[in-house]
DNA sequence: GCCGTTTTCGGCCCGACTGTTTTCAGTCG
């Protein structure tokens, strides 16, 4: 896959046209990081869209014209691109590394080079030591020493953080901000609000009158560990779970058009400005303006989006993937929400490797409002999670019979396992123990060093056994941990769909498994999802809204997530399937 | 270098904040 180096290849030339004082380098360098981001958010091999389609089919990707398509095809061809190679040789300089150090961009990082040979992050630490950069043209004592402080925290930076990571932390920041009396209106933005698997930084917007207050309490939080940035509007902190956190406070006027510019993405954002350009408006932070110049005060997000034709687009689906075109007909599916979750079909007890009785984990869906959970222990394969064998299935199935009989309908607990897909395709309990469980969840835990086909093929095979109810984390990652083990997606949600076993949206935040981007490459063929939180303990049943904000991201409605039926239904399906 | 309902030339988002300035440049989002 060379999709990540040409990226960085262009992210790289951007940056050094950028600098060079020509009338058009600024645009030259946006269209060179605008193509670097096109290729290295591209789901498909660019060398496969070279191979099909030539020099044309390039040129089709957004952000690609004439131009780059040749110096992508000469990259793929020669392994080199002659332009770059020269730059590199004018400007040696390592400036992935350089430029994700805080107050340091392009500029900076040339007069760094050329003043005192600054290539990366060891040749800037000796520098550093050394004290030289306070005395450079345009920096200074304060520069260098927020420099140093930008290569610690950089050091010490984890990258992205996990949304179940972000999103409490920006919910207690909301509620220290209403609980003072200082803000009126305090609310997410940013790719929190978008629900995304990991978050850069938090936005938080609010409306004030007291902004100076508000900027000091929000700076003299318990979890700040720096202060970045601190003025009237913005205010930029380090937190202590290892990101930043932007609060801007907004004018009541402009609150929905902050609120819409703030949430991006930011390719969303464009697009639609654009098409707000087109017919007559102006859009940006601070409100949606006519002809004239005037702002059209008091308008909320879906204002915003109606008065430009369009009907309102939930901040999950906001990342120019083709929402704009169907809120342009109308056309946004009503999406799942977690008030539609009737149940929970993937959970572990500690007769495995969770740390909850049955007892405990059906309290807790109760309270849930849940109508059933399946309990889904894992099987004997899995040594490590004391997996467990058909006779012990049997004596514990008495057991969930028993507990069902005292939960007299108030919960019913659908009997099942996790069991393990073997190496060979094979399932690791006998068919009589699949055959008397209610909910049989199937999943790769072992093996996954395999070719996509045999991957696929055994995957494959499982399914087709038509005793797999739920293929459970269908990729097996682990964000920022593991890689997915290579299969085929499509043949698979065929495989699923023919025999009516449902795809996992496993909602375990370490996994989100469909991802969003899976959902929407699987949801074309007519298979059923269930959103699962994998849960270990009873609090983890709560990783279900990041299953939902996930589903929501692959644009399903209730419709197509299984466990939103109630029980009777759901039984129709669990069902139904077994007699193909 | 890209792109097109103002289309093959001439736009392309721009404001907040900070540090080093003495009116602005660089960085960031």
């Amino acid at each position: 896959m060379e999709n990540k180096r040409i990226s960085e290849i262009f992210e790289e030339m951007s940056n050094i046209i950028g600098i060079e004082k020509t009338s058009t380098s600024n645009f030259e360098s946006r269209a060179y990081k605008r193509a670097a981001l096109t290729i290295g958010t591209l789901q498909q091999d660019i060398s496969d869209i070279y191979k099909q389609g030539g020099i044309k089919a390039l040129m089709e990707l957004p952000g690609i014209g004439k131009g780059l398509a040749e110096k992508i095809s000469e990259y793929l061809t020669t392994g080199h691109i002659k332009e770059y190679d020269e730059l590199k040789k004018k400007y040696p300089i390592d400036f992935t590394s350089l430029l994700s150090i805080e107050g340091i961009g392009p500029k900076k990082a040339i007069e760094l080079y050329e003043k005192l040979g600054v290539t990366d992050i060891p040749t800037l630490k000796d520098a550093l030591e050394k004290h030289k950069l306070k005395d450079l043209q345009g920096f200074g004592e304060k520069s260098e020493s927020e420099i140093a402080k930008g290569v610690t925290l950089a050091e010490s930076n984890k990258g992205r953080i996990l949304l179940s990571e972000g999103l409490p932390e920006a919910e207690k920041i909301i509620s220290i901000l209403k609980g003072s009396n200082l803000v009126k209106e305090a609310v997410i933005a940013g790719s929190t609000r978008r629900m995304r698997e990991t978050l850069g930084d938090l936005d938080i917007l609010a409306l004030s009158d007291n902004k100076t207050e508000v900027m000091d309490l929000f700076s003299k939080m318990a979890d700040v560990t720096s202060i970045i940035v601190k003025g009237p509007t913005k205010t930029t902190v380090a937190l202590n779970i290892g990101t930043t956190c932007d609060l801007r406070v907004i004018d009541p006027d402009s609150f929905g058009a902050a609120l819409q510019y703030f949430t991006g993405s930011r390719d969303h954002n464009i697009k639609v400005r654009t098409i707000a350009v087109r017919k007559g408006y102006k859009l940006n932070e601070y409100g949606l303006f006519g002809r004239s110049d005037q702002l059209i005060s008091k308008l909320n997000e879906k204002d915003i989006y109606e008065k430009l034709g369009m009907s309102y687009i939930p901040p999950e689906m906001r990342e120019n993937r083709g929402e704009i075109e169907l809120a342009e007909k109308g056309q946004i599916p009503d999406l799942l929400e977690l008030k539609d979750i009737k149940g929970d079909l993937h959970t572990h007890t500690k007769e495995t490797d969770g740390i909850n009785t049955m007892e405990q984990m059906a309290d807790y869906a109760m309270r849930k409002g849940y109508e059933y959970i399946a309990t889904t222990n894992h099987t004997k394969s899995l040594k490590v999670a004391h997996g467990m064998d058909d006779k012990q299935f049997e004596e514990y199935f008495s057991k969930v019979d028993e507990l069902n009989d005292r939960l007299k309908g108030k919960l019913t607990i659908l009997k099942g396992a996790e069991v393990d897909i073997l190496k060979d395709g094979s399932l690791d309990l006998l068919d009589k123990t699949l055959e008397s469980m209610d909910c049989v969840v199937a999943a790769v835990h072992s093996s996954t060093n395999m070719t996509e086909e045999q991957m696929t093929s055994r995957i494959v095979k499982a399914i087709g056994s038509n005793q797999v109810n739920v293929l459970a984390h269908p990729t097996g990652r682990l964000i920022n941990e593991r890689e997915p083990y290579p299969v085929n997606l499509p043949k698979v949600a065929e495989a699923c769909a023919d025999m009516r076993t449902m795809l996992e949206i496993n909602a375990s935040p370490q996994r989100l498994d469909l991802n969003d981007t899976n959902i929407l490459l699987t949801s074309k063929y007519p298979v059923i999802y269930s959103v699962n939180t994998d849960a270990h303990s009873t609090i983890h049943m709560d990783f279900m809204r990041y299953g939902v904000g996930t589903a929501r991201r692959g644009w399903l409605t209730k419709e197509r997530v299984a466990n939103s039926l109630p029980l009777n239904k759901l039984r129709e399906i669990l069902k139904k399937q077994k007699n193909v």
